[in-house]
DNA sequence: AGCTTCAATGTAAACGTTTACATATCAACA
DNA sequence: TGTTGATATGTAAACGTTTACATTGAAGCT
């Protein structure tokens, strides 16, 4: 039924020439003069030759493939990056291999192996956590990897992505600036995500700054989501004293905060400010437009693909890039009533 | 520096076995005694031995790959179904090699034919339009190929999706009974995105049956965006006689309209309806919340896995299924004013 | 004991490329 | 005419698995 495809010796045969001229016309056709080019294509198209996928990749020793292991391609911030950093690869010649850890550490390690068991070249990462031990099979696989979404030059791996934990710290200066004393905070987990723990802490420590006392700081930790979002910010309006304003570590939780203010009748920012964080399109069409730390993703793509490139390509050790962010003030901040 | 990983001759060696057994340990253990497994697998731990995967793509002919092309990962509701696809995938021993093609059908093309190069065992396509030549070449390399987000039964290739122009025809037929006779329509680009065309369509239908004049509908075509879907709405809002209804091609015009109205200073729907297709997050998060169309990504992503990954192991034909959507009414559509 | 069976393991031949090295050809030049 | 160098092509050895077949040894039978 399936008949076997022909093969570079079939080329050969047909054309009348050796498989390794066969092989020179594919990769690189300059070696070869153009009569006996013409030839090979000929036979090639006649054919309907392909190359093998396996045969190539094994005499070679690569693959053109980077893999990529993100939380999950949900959510807006990881697409839009991977998008550009697949766009990037392409030009380049490589291809995307995509895998999802849905936040699980355990998970993200078998991806890991089961990425470079299927011959990435490369490793596109999130975020700084992960059990020394990968680090070391990394190590023994010769696979280079790259953390993005983060950044931190005293990390194991190289890194590009922003700073985390000062960017936060920024915009909390500005909102305490703005007079609010009591902050609420909605958070990711932190416990398997240090880019949310960053944030939390960049919090802390402008509240600290401002001589703010920790337990003016309400915060709660929830999973990723609009509907979760909305939760945590009924708790939040129900502690006393209630904050003036809600800080989040993300733009999705955000806007399920913003939801469901206004079902409880809160009038934001009148009644309560509400800050996110990425800046992803959603913020500018909820009402009222949410105040957020704006992150370049499509850069940060590019950027990590263009660098992982150079690592897999020239043997470089990699870089670490710090990427700039900056604040949006947008309707959903102002100063506390009264 | 960089010294070569360990092979399976390794592996054989340390543990003073064969190859052939070290191969057997991984792929079916169940052939070897428990002893001999144990110390084959510390042997694999000790090396940090991952297997080769261009030779073992070679000797056993097969990737467990499966491709996928959609037009861009940043569109949230392929994400969504690629993400569920993703999952399925991996539930089933298969990776996912990710590919978009920008809705340009020459760049899909070139993907198809990378992907299948790159040892794709089967495809994910969007939509039905492509070139004929291209079905005959998926057909000559045996790689099965399954079309998702569309349904057509009629078509060359299996696909699993929903009836795009039934179900905006059922909307608009709801539109036109609340009481709408001017529609405004902002649509996907149609000339190479069937998906918008057949929307496009069952709004016609809808209109024509009942006995509404084409003249009535005012349709503008745009690329994909919030912003796009803003200037859209301006233009319509500026024709005469003006619509009392924009029915939009998907949530994110339809997005882009509803804040574009607010700024302008009409009331939604008061003033103006507006409707979307899709019901991504984002259509429960705006104000006023979109009526849309809930179309099952996640459901689909699934069981395009499912589908394929069978084609692929049985060599099965591809069925083709439908999936089921609903209407889900919400503020942003009410009767019109007077 | 001798025979058969069966499970566990070993041996070695593919699999289809790429590429270092060898060889052949030919033009240019002393 | 012989030498040199450049260019085009051929030869054959990897590359690291899987797997058909061969071998071994022990258990179960007569």
């Amino acid at each position: 039924m399936r008949q076997p495809s022909p093969t570079l010796h079939d080329v050969a045969r047909v054309a009348g020439v050796s498989t390794a001229t066969v092989s020179r016309c594919l990769n690189s056709p300059g070696q070869v003069i153009e009569s006996t080019r013409v030839k090979v294509n000929k036979a090639i198209q006649d054919l309907g030759y392909s190359p093998n996928f396996g045969a190539r990749v094994m005499a070679a020793r690569r693959t053109n493939t980077i893999g990529a292991i993100i939380p999950t391609m949900e959510n807006a911030i990881f697409a839009r990056g991977l998008q550009a950093f697949q766009e990037e690869l392409r030009k380049n010649g490589y291809t995307l291999l995509v895998a999802s850890s849905s936040y699980r550490p355990e998970v993200e390690e078998e991806q890991i192996r089961s990425l470079i068991a299927r011959g990435a070249d490369g490793l596109l990462l999130i975020g700084h956590e992960r059990d020394p031990a990968i680090n070391r099979f990394l190590e023994t696989q010769n696979v280079p990897a790259l953390v993005a979404w983060a950044y931190d030059a005293t990390a194991v791996l190289p890194s590009i992505g922003f700073d985390n934990l000062k960017s936060m710290c920024d915009l909390a200066t500005k909102v305490i600036e703005m007079g609010h004393r009591h902050i609420g905070l909605i958070t990711a987990e932190t416990n398997t995500n240090d880019r949310a723990r960053q944030r939390v802490r960049g919090i802390q420590e402008a509240a600290k700054t401002a001589g703010i006392s920790p337990d003016n700081l309400c915060i709660i930790e929830t999973s990723y989501g609009i509907e979760t979002g909305a939760k945590a910010l009924e708790t939040l309006m129900s502690a006393k004293p209630r904050p003036t304003v809600v800080m989040c570590g993300n733009d999705v939780l955000a806007v399920g905060a913003i939801r469901r203010a206004r079902e409880l009748g809160y009038d934001v920012p009148a009644d309560v400010s509400i800050t996110g964080f990425d800046d992803i399109e959603i913020a500018t069409v909820v009402a009222p437009q949410l105040t957020t730390v704006h992150v370049p993703h499509r850069e940060m793509g590019t950027n990590a693909a263009k660098a992982l490139i150079e690592m897999v390509e020239d043997n470089k050790p990699g870089e670490v890039t710090e990427l700039k962010v900056s604040i949006r003030l947008r309707e959903s901040l102002a100063p506390p009533a009264g």
